[in-house]
DNA sequence: AAGATGCATGTTTACGTAAACATGGGGGAT
DNA sequence: ATCCCCCATGTTTACGTAAACATGCATCTT
């Protein structure tokens, strides 16, 4: 099917392989259609009709070979790519575009790269788009909180993208100042938007009652809990699920500390949570304030696992290398950002599904960071 | 200036608060040009036909308000606004670049986004693509070892992006079987590509020399170093600078071993070293590596920082909040990534530049795992 | 006052592609 | 042998935009 194109990358490949690059040099290779002029400086892009010259065809048959179409005959088809390759054709992707109404592109809007699970689910997009032949096309917010983003949306009212993948707290959706253009599939992560929107998440709410009862089955009589900021969905779904734990097993919550996912936050949490004897076991909303609180707990001289049990969030690659090797609760970031295309697909190209939230289990992973109460 | 696409997204956002997303609804705010039929199905797209015939000037009108050229009388201009409001028109990209000949987009080939660096240099080219008006478009390439990296640069052949940034180590440039097509700019991070290229980077060599100087200083009289990938160019630069500085001190060094950037194998050579008496430093290629690196340490019952220094590279978020915080070198990757579109910028738009190596100075950070010798 | 100049706006055209429709010839069914 | 259909290929057209050129009116220069 896409032979076609397996050819033409590869002759584009020999082609260029002993070159540096060069602007320019393009027009001199092949013969321009209308410029019969030694004027090399005019350099016209070589498109369908120049190929078709080449190839002695028409621009239609040109097109079919581009697109791998079967009904070629399949010596013109070796015709029409060594005049490809000859004349360094390359396909226009906006004229294209433009003819077939589809961007073959999805764009990703997202506050922030520097969280490992939106990089991590943003790898699985990206290579889900790939394989789907689409490309991904991103749409950094600058500043969550200020009121003038609807600057950086301003893209969005263009057409360019088949459809949408949204990674952030959804509730900025509501009081901001901007919304989506219609027409344009949404896919929502890490939000409960509501059933209006198509949601792809991992199960908050389990991973914290996992992580929760953990410490409670290991004997502590209570569990701290170190929270994400209260702007955050998924950190509210967490404290939520973790309140809820507790007082299914009769135990009154402590006041949760709200940190900002840094390390540092989770820190400073801890140097406080360390000075009180009665704190055993700490439920850290993620993995980077749980390091911060063992930090502090070190550095206060309580023992983890010995004198204090912690439990992270996220499995970050480096959560089994902590020390101690962190006990925590894995989030299979990549199937969410699988499914999260396989969704968004299915909206661009297939049957209209029904708006809905996809749940993705998460699972605890057991390492060294938690013991049985010692009190 | 831009003042026509600021009302634009404005008025497109008001009418769109407060609805669901839905599909087909458009055609039936707005009239289509020709078809009369009470087939809303047909939703076409709206034109800038559409909005000038609405508004009563000419599309040409309805272009020079959408692309904000000053030559157009402020009442007409909200009028045309107005009817852009009525109708819901968006811009269709395409279209545009199609005429223009620019796709006002900038590529970026990477393999792998699931390392702090590349994350967060990818976050930086976002924020300097987006400030200048470009679009962010992904183009992941899976396997780095394979062969068949062609497939995937496929789309490369198309004309899609104004310009390439390739962020990986530049010899699977040499050796692999694709080549970036000819006339688009490109610059390259993390390479030694050489002058044919452009190449930004952060300054490997001379952190490098800032750690191992500081283990000397504290009096250690060898350094061993736990190397990236020897497929890796900053890894191996890195590893370079090590060796000729110890050289520059008359010190023999020591057989490097190879990691793979995790800290699983930083675990692993950990384990190795720790059973030595001779090491007493250790200069590991990155912060993950180092975090390992001090797990298989205190595993092994050496005291960090008075048993074993310890120093990193790459000063990740978490590296301050290590047990004990890691001593490392901190590269600015939102620099990198900043230079990187400004050069890239400069080609696209500009004065032919010619190529050649932009350097970001490295800095040392000097935290709690490094202590003097105490042998 | 007459021509020159500037400015807002309109008209024509082409960018490169693929869908829709048209054509013509070869092979299979009857 | 006749008809029909399939298949490879060609022709026409339109997608939405902005550059280039054209027009007509008002203001400025001398």
């Amino acid at each position: 099917m896409k032979r076609g194109y397996a050819e033409i990358s590869a002759s584009v490949n020999q082609l260029n392989r002993s070159d540096t690059l060069s602007v320019g040099e393009k027009a001199t290779m092949g013969e321009t259609t209308t410029a019969d002029t030694g004027q090399n400086t005019v350099r016209r892009n070589v498109s369908m009709a120049d190929v078709a010259q080449h190839a002695g065809v028409s621009s239609q048959t040109v097109s079919r070979v581009s697109n791998g179409m079967p009904n070629v005959d399949e010596a013109t088809r070796e015709r029409v790519v060594a005049s490809m390759r000859a004349l360094g054709y390359r396909p226009n992707r906006a004229a294209r575009s433009l003819k077939t109404g589809q961007f073959k592109s999805i764009g990703v809007i997202m506050f922030t790269l520097s969280t490992f699970g939106n990089m991590r689910t943003l790898d699985a997009i990206a290579m889900a788009s790939a394989a789907a032949g689409y490309t991904l096309t991103l749409m950094p917010v600058p500043h969550p909180t200020q009121g003038s983003i609807s600057g950086a949306f301003s893209r969005l009212n263009e057409q360019a993208v088949d459809g949408i993948v949204i990674i952030f707290e959804a509730h900025v959706l509501d009081d901001a100042d901007f919304a989506l253009p219609r027409g344009v599939p949404v896919v929502i992560i890490d939000s409960d938007a509501g059933d209006a929107y198509t949601v792809v998440d991992a199960d908050q709410a389990l991973g914290a009652r996992l992580a929760t009862e953990h410490l409670l089955e290991l004997g502590h009589t209570n569990v701290f809990h170190v929270a994400g900021p209260t702007a955050s969905f998924s950190a509210m779904r967490r404290l939520e699920a973790w309140r809820s734990t507790l007082a299914g097993a009769g135990i009154t919550a402590p006041t949760p500390l709200h940190g900002d996912w840094s390390a540092e936050s989770g820190y400073a949490h801890g140097l406080e949570l360390a000075k009180n004897p009665e704190v055993t076991a700490i439920f850290a909303a993620n993995d980077q304030m749980a390091l911060g609180i063992m930090r502090a707990l070190h550095q206060s001289g309580r023992e983890v696992p010995g004198d204090m049990s912690v439990v992270g969030f996220d499995d970050t690659d480096e959560a089994g290398s902590f020390w101690p090797p962190l006990t925590t609760v894995h989030q299979d970031f990549s199937e969410v950002g699988r499914l999260c295309i396989e969704k968004l697909l299915g909206e661009i190209e297939g049957t209209h599904e029904r708006p809905g939230t996809t749940i993705v289990p998460t699972r605890l992973v057991v390492r060294d960071s938690t013991g049985p109460y010692a009190g």
